[in-house]
DNA sequence: CTTGCTTTTAAATTTTTTTTGCATTATTAA
DNA sequence: TTAATAATGCAAAAAAAATTTAAAAGCAAG
């Protein structure tokens, strides 16, 4: 999965630092620019899934800016950062073409959320969505459909239990798993009986792969399991 | 081109009809449900190009409605609008698939504005709608004239509600349907009793495909149902 | 009042999930 | 190293949940 590219042009050096602080932890690809002049150069020379650009800046603001962009790129999204939310911005904002106006200060997390939803409706290079289609060794497995279909094509068609593990291991393949986490996760609460009950669906897990020795289950003891796809 | 149909859920009199006046001034074509239940109702009896809802109101509140709704149409455009601001109440918005977000008081030209950003987002519906005959393996199904015809030129002529299952199942063949997605589009809530009677429909579709081995609605035990035409 | 569609009821069946019991393996204390 | 203790593995039994089916009851249109 590809990263998402995004540019954002912000003054203040504390938001800028913040933003991108937050937004590469939630995996994104961050570039900062300082000023308009600076945005406008950073957004001509590289390619960018979505803009992040603060009204008032030195050079060259937001709405000026938004404009030179809007000349050679109509589509791309561009949210506006500031701190004035007089209504005439606001509609100002959309007349050149924004998606969203976020007044400061603003929670990043809502900032995150109008991200995707926003993405969620750009076409192609899917957004965030992660693939639901694994690749394990020879077999694949479609979450969505529960469904795991080995090098014969024979499938197996999971249960909703079997179904939610073999998930979590897919999404962290060669990584560990804690016990406790994956019970909280699938079963609600990890109690003595639930951890008996997931020990019998990482049987039943193995049973489903074993037809491919390089996928493995391995047991970490006192700690969780790991699902190793050797090469 | 054609008016944008929007549905206005708000218990607010005033609101509404500020919003009903306003809108149709610009040209909007809109209908207004008074709680979440009536949303719920004209949701479904009709297609409708975007949805305002109020988050607080009585019997369904927009949250709820949004996640019934959400079962059945993933892609609506959806707004929320709202007289609590929480950060919370955000995030849960956004993860409830809402497209955006407005604290009340907001300006009417900005909901404008807002609505606008979202629609040119939103594909061109397909100008002719979706084909009304089916296909499956040696049937034919005429949707809209509630007819099932077998390879031998027998013809079942469908009730209402047979009907309007089959065709959920033709717009997903091969796909899995969601049981309560089902139950809540055709019989418009998901209640113990309604789902008995979905049952009683799909044994009844079984029968009318029986005859033809490639045709098949499989139960995913615990999820719902799928579709199948082998090949 | 009949007819045909839909809903409700109840019972049987199937599938999934949990629990049990015992075997095995790993860790720790002696 | 060894015995004790704890954690895990897994088949099979039991329990719970979901689905299927048949049949009866409700209801609306003619």
């Amino acid at each position: 999965m590809n990263k998402l590219k995004i540019l954002v042009v912000e003054d203040d050096p504390n938001l800028g630092k913040i933003l991108l602080e937050y937004l590469e932890a939630k995996n994104f690809e961050i570039t900062l620019a300082v000023d308009g002049e600076d945005g406008l150069e950073k957004f001509l020379n590289n390619t960018w899934d979505i803009l992040l650009l603060d009204v008032m800046m030195p050079k060259k603001d937001g709405f000026s800016l938004a404009k030179d962009i809007r000349k050679v790129d109509k589509t791309i999204p561009i949210i506006f950062l500031t701190a004035k939310s007089q209504k005439d911005n606001i509609i100002k904002a959309f007349k050149f073409g924004a998606d969203d106006y976020l007044t400061k200060p603003f929670s990043i997390e809502e900032l995150l959320a109008r991200i995707e939803a926003i993405m969620k409706r750009v076409p192609e290079k899917d957004s965030q969505e992660l693939s639901d289609e694994f690749r394990l060794g020879s077999y694949k497995y479609l979450h969505n459909q529960n469904l795991l279909v080995d090098k014969d094509k024979n499938k197996y068609s999971l249960t909703t239990k079997e179904n939610e593990l073999l998930k979590l291991f897919c999404t962290n393949v060669n990584d560990k798993v804690d016990r406790n986490a994956a019970l909280i996760k699938i079963w609600g609460d990890d109690s003595y009986y639930n951890a008996r009950s997931m020990d019998v669906y990482i049987a039943k897990l193995r049973k489903y792969l074993k037809s491919d020795p390089k996928i493995e289950i391995k047991t970490i003891h006192g700690y969780g399991f790991k699902l190793l796809i050797l090469d």
